[in-house]
RNA sequence: GCCACCGUAGCUCAGUUGGCAGAGCAAUCGCUUCGUAAGCGAUAGGUCGAGGGUUCGAAUCCCUCCGGUGGCUCCA
């Protein structure tokens, strides 16, 4: 058993059923075209199934799978062998003279560039064919053994996407059927049945559900409005956020929404990122720009004295609102938004303190973690590419690499775990992100911790040292409870709606019994309103079970009932919302476990 | 932004091949006064996302736009 987990899914049985399943979907695909008329690109196995891209005549549509569904059937149980036979480039092309995207895959093997996915290669490929009944493909396996190894009720076609050939978005984009595939029928089942397990976790639904935020069409997309309930979890992480940062020496700073377009040219925004930005405002022949960042703004207040070592590092922090035009497709809830507000600092300081401040914002990231208890993260570190260089990224070179090595060695020196990625960095700097998922599997970035050797330059930011003469500082913008959007849509799901007591919305709910108890319930509500709580008291005529059942509903962590007897003696009878039930305590015990819960942010009911 | 799909009451959803717009929950008003997840009744609520077209007639068919969903691209 122990074995069987550390197999790679490369390996695995299940992997080599998709790899096939996407060969004997193309085939069905191709079928419904004449010769020639149907294009196929890649068609790789991925976590939970497969897709295969193709260039077609007509746009397939989801009331194409029956047909298609049906012959994959059929050729599944013909039986056909998956046969391999290693080919010469010149064969290969010859095979595929018809399919340019064949031919380019195979002009990239050839010339020991990249593989079918376009990741680059290390040592000369071979080039292999598999072919089962009529249809041969580029493929370097494996797959089953034959087609009848696979259980046609254990596969599914899920949707049709448009995705660009190559990731790139300025070449064709083609049309991608994701299907999914599984060792039996009841795996399958399991699988959609997760799928609709996790859809009720979504923060989109539950964000709904529980009054947090609402989007209105007349608004605009990507722009929450956040009610009453959302609103107290904000002021909740806001406050936790000030205490950590006053502990931590950071001093707060407040800036404006808005600024004269020559700030973001030379801080290089808009060099850079203009992209992301909604367009300016003209007033008075000046254009002013919204803020998609609050750094420019942060610098210019470290700007505005001389500054000595003696200051440093200085830390500066702001729950900024920032604007960003994010295209209209990748939009996502809370958590890809137009409208965000950061819970920002940037820190100042020389090349030696680097590390110190670098690693005790990670220290930060990891205590955070601990208070909400998400452990299912990876952080990456996120460098530039060289092509992007002077398009993306700021055009110098030898400093992208010495910080990425700064970043490396203060991470390993700290002994914390982290992965690469090329061509992930900031504009102005290599960053750690700390990676999360969505209920639906959707990855973000949460967290992040940013190295900025370019705008202190731009914007000629500099200090005293202790020789005496100029330095140009670094800067580290950091935001490790990300934006506020972001994080309250990651934690709706992380909770799945049950916030603990420091952060539920409605933090208790009293339930009298009849309405000759509404005078206590109303007299219990006031007296711990005055301490601080959210309370709230439900004076309806409901029956006391419908009063729970709605109480339920919003996940308020603790319900209290009163009838006669604990108005006679002036006590509560609790049940949590995980239905656990604690009759008759005395109102002064209630409260203080209340506070007692609350101060230490605790994850406990 | 691009590809596919979806949009009916505050919410969840019915609405056959084009023929008078529906249910449950929520809301409001009564009645009910009850011990740990739905008490009973009544009332109100919709330019069927918006605009245009086809048709004797459009929620239903076509076009454009807006918004959303699944992806691609992109990202805190």
């Amino acid at each position: 058993m122990a074995e069987k987990k550390e197999e790679r899914y490369e390996d695995s049985e299940l992997y080599r059923i998709r790899h096939s399943a996407a060969h004997i979907m193309a085939q069905a695909v191709m079928e419904m075209f004449e010769p020639g008329e149907a294009q196929i690109a890649i068609g790789p196995p991925i976590a939970e199934g497969f897709y295969y891209d193709f260039e077609l005549p007509r746009p397939l549509t989801p009331e194409d799978f029956p047909a298609i569904e049906k012959r994959m059937a059929e050729i599944i149980k013909e039986g056909h062998k998956f046969e391999k036979k290693v080919v010469s480039a010149k064969e290969a092309k010859k095979e595929f003279k018809n399919q340019v995207y064949k031919v380019e895959l195979i002009e990239g093997l050839e010339n020991g560039g990249f593989d079918e996915y376009g990741e680059p290669l290390d040592g000369p490929p071979e080039i292999s064919f598999y072919t089962h009944d009529n249809f041969t493909d580029l493929c370097r396996g494996p797959h089953v053994e034959d087609t009848s190894k696979i259980n046609p009720r254990g596969l599914k076609l899920m949707s049709i996407a448009g995705a660009y050939w190559r990731g790139d978005e300025k070449r064709p984009q083609l049309q991608r059927v994701y299907g999914t595939a599984w060792k039996t029928p009841k795996d399958l089942k399991r699988h959609l049945w997760q799928i609709e397990e996790a859809k009720k976790r979504d923060h989109r639904k539950l964000g709904k559900e529980l009054q947090i935020f609402t989007f209105d069409e007349e608004v605009g997309p990507g722009l929450p409005l956040w009610s009453p309930r959302g609103a107290a979890i904000i002021e909740e992480l806001e406050k936790l956020g000030f205490e950590m940062e006053r502990k931590r020496g950071y001093q707060r700073v407040r800036t404006p929404h808005i600024t004269k377009s020559d700030l973001f040219l030379r801080s290089g925004h808009l060099p850079y990122y203009e992209e992301s930005m909604y367009p300016a405002m003209e007033m008075e022949g000046v254009s002013y720009y919204l803020k998609p960042m609050n750094c420019p703004f942060h610098h210019k207040i470290f700007a505005s004295q001389m500054r000595s070592y003696r200051e440093l590092p200085m830390r500066l922090a702001e729950y900024g609102t920032c604007y960003r035009y994010e295209k209209s497709g990748e939009l996502f809830g809370l958590m890809r938004v137009r409208s965000m507000q950061m819970n920002d600092a940037h820190i100042y300081c020389s090349e030696d303190q680097f590390e110190k401040e670098f690693m005790a914002v990670i220290d930060l990231y990891l205590e955070y973690f601990r208070i909400f208890g998400i452990e299912k993260y990876v952080m990456r570190l996120g460098t530039h590419s060289q092509a992007g260089l002077g398009e993306k990224y700021v055009d110098n070179e030898r400093l992208w690499n010495k910080t990425a090595d700064m970043v490396r060695d203060a991470m390993r020196n700290g002994g914390i775990p982290f992965v690469e990625e090329a061509d992930e960095a900031a504009f102005y700097g290599p960053k750690i992100d700390v990676q999360i998922w969505s209920a639906i599997g959707r990855e973000f970035s949460l967290a992040t911790n940013q190295v900025d050797f370019a705008q202190p330059e731009r914007l000629d930011l500099k200090f005293i040292n202790q020789a005496g003469k100029e330095d140009v500082p670094l800067c580290i913008h950091r935001a490790p409870l990300s934006t506020h959007e972001r994080m309250i849509g990651f934690l709706l799901e992380h909770y799945a709606g049950n916030f603990p007591v420091w952060l539920s919305p409605e933090q208790v709910r009293i339930i009298p019994i009849t309405d000759k108890h509404n005078d206590y319930a109303v007299h219990l509500q006031k007296q711990m309103f005055d301490l601080g709580m959210r309370v709230e008291a439900d004076l309806g005529s409901e029956r006391m079970g419908a009063k729970i059942r709605q109480a339920q509903g919003f996940k308020v962590p603790y319900m209290l009932v009163v009838g006669d007897r604990e108005v006679e003696e002036e006590t509560v009878s609790l049940r949590r919302r995980d239905g656990e039930k604690i009759n008759d305590m005395p109102v002064g015990k209630f409260v203080e476990l209340m506070q007692e819960r609350i101060a230490e942010r605790s994850s406990d009911l």
